[in-house]
DNA sequence: TTGAAAGTTGAACCACCTTTCAAGTTTAGA
DNA sequence: TCTAAACTTGAAAGGTGGTTCAACTTTCAA
């Protein structure tokens, strides 16, 4: 409920590099400034709404310029999705890769990224619901999110294994459930509330089970 | 792709009980023969097409059945849609806990719930399509859904540590983070195959992992 | 047998929303 | 300053598809 709009800081800063491949490039610096009102009033549309119950007019009425001006910018609602899910699945790893700083053991790395990930996930609840929705809307775009951060997971592992941290035999099965692990928890815990854990306080937990597995010991 | 309609076994074989609470019921033979033709039309339609491409007109025509007679039974498409996911959600607690069996070990009894599941989602693909993108069209439902699953595996869970094969500290979190490890590789593995791991490997890969952890010994 | 309830039918209604377009305004560089 | 390109505007075209409805058929119990 909390989540009134313009709470969130804008997500689309320099959108305009990552979304470029969808939205049709602006000559002028007023033609930046619309495309950039468009993004943002279109992230949180889609955030509060959905894809379908999402209209163009609504998000144009949103950035505040008229409804033509959106096919300046896009060829269609669905280009405008897909410019949005490219730039937010950036974000996303971005966001967990810039946790990572030299030193830091494999577990270690796995906690921070986590943590990483659920602070940007609370910042940013909307991202959530539009990559989950890309399996509906944009399919390839969804698959495409998923299977990036799994291989990046994957490389961690290995790196893990290298450096005799980790056990063998870690490879894409284990990334997987790595990879859905962070993101129901955070689904539950982040996006859903309940405010009862914290992101660090998530990830610790989920770095124990990773650490110690189920068994007494 | 390789999904020929017809292929999959029916979903709905006693459907009319867990959706009755969404569907009108019939009160002659006829009317529940009628009733159940629309069910499985659906789940094969919004199965392949997803909730918004799907349409009231393909449904009934799928079913054999006029356009009209489709509001004998339900008040809207998303009256269909609901009674649709209450009756997976339902298929898929049972599938997981009919493979469980007295005498089994903890660590046991979730490799068996996984590989139940996985073969269950095998078989009814579209049960995974129509059960996430409630998320959208009956969000309700889709949190009833993991709450009451996570809710299940966290007894379970409590039933291992009183049984003194796993450690202390296992709750909620550790629930929600095997049902997202379970989810995910479930929808790599088995929804978006590629084959190269049956439902029994991927199940022993995770629950190797619930076992040992990530950690070298 | 019979008639009331249950079920069937598909054309038509209607609300909604994406997209187009032609006319007007602003920008930027020469 | 001037002009061509970039950008803006909002009314209206156009399509889609959920939902209604009144006439018709089937079922079933009395």
């Amino acid at each position: 409920m909390g989540n009134s709009p313009g709470t969130a800081a804008p997500i689309a800063t320099e959108v305009e590099d990552a979304a470029c491949s969808d939205a049709k490039t602006p000559r002028t610096e007023r033609g930046r400034r619309t495309l950039r009102k468009l993004l943002d009033a279109a992230a949180e549309e889609f955030g509060e709404k959905g894809f379908h119950e999402a209209s163009v007019s609504s998000i144009t009425r949103r950035a505040g310029v008229a409804l033509g001006s959106f096919y300046t910018y896009f060829d269609s609602k669905d280009a405008l999705f897909r410019a949005l899910v490219a730039d937010m699945s950036e974000k996303v790893r971005t966001s967990a890769r810039s946790a990572l700083h030299d030193g830091m053991g494999a577990l270690e790395i796995e906690r921070a990224a986590l943590a990483a990930f659920l602070r940007f996930a609370a910042e940013h609840k909307e991202v959530y619901r539009i990559i989950d929705e890309a399996e509906f809307v944009d399919p390839a775009s969804y698959r495409q999110h998923y299977e990036t951060i799994a291989a990046r997971i994957a490389d961690r592992l290995a790196a893990g294994t290298a450096a005799g941290e980790f056990r063998d035999g870690l490879g894409e099965l284990e990334a997987w459930a790595l990879m859905g692990m962070n993101v129901f928890v955070g689904l539950r815990y982040v996006v859903w509330g309940g405010a009862d854990k914290t992101p660090d306080a998530v990830a610790a937990g989920v770095n124990r089970l990773l650490a110690e597995g189920l068994l007494k010991r």
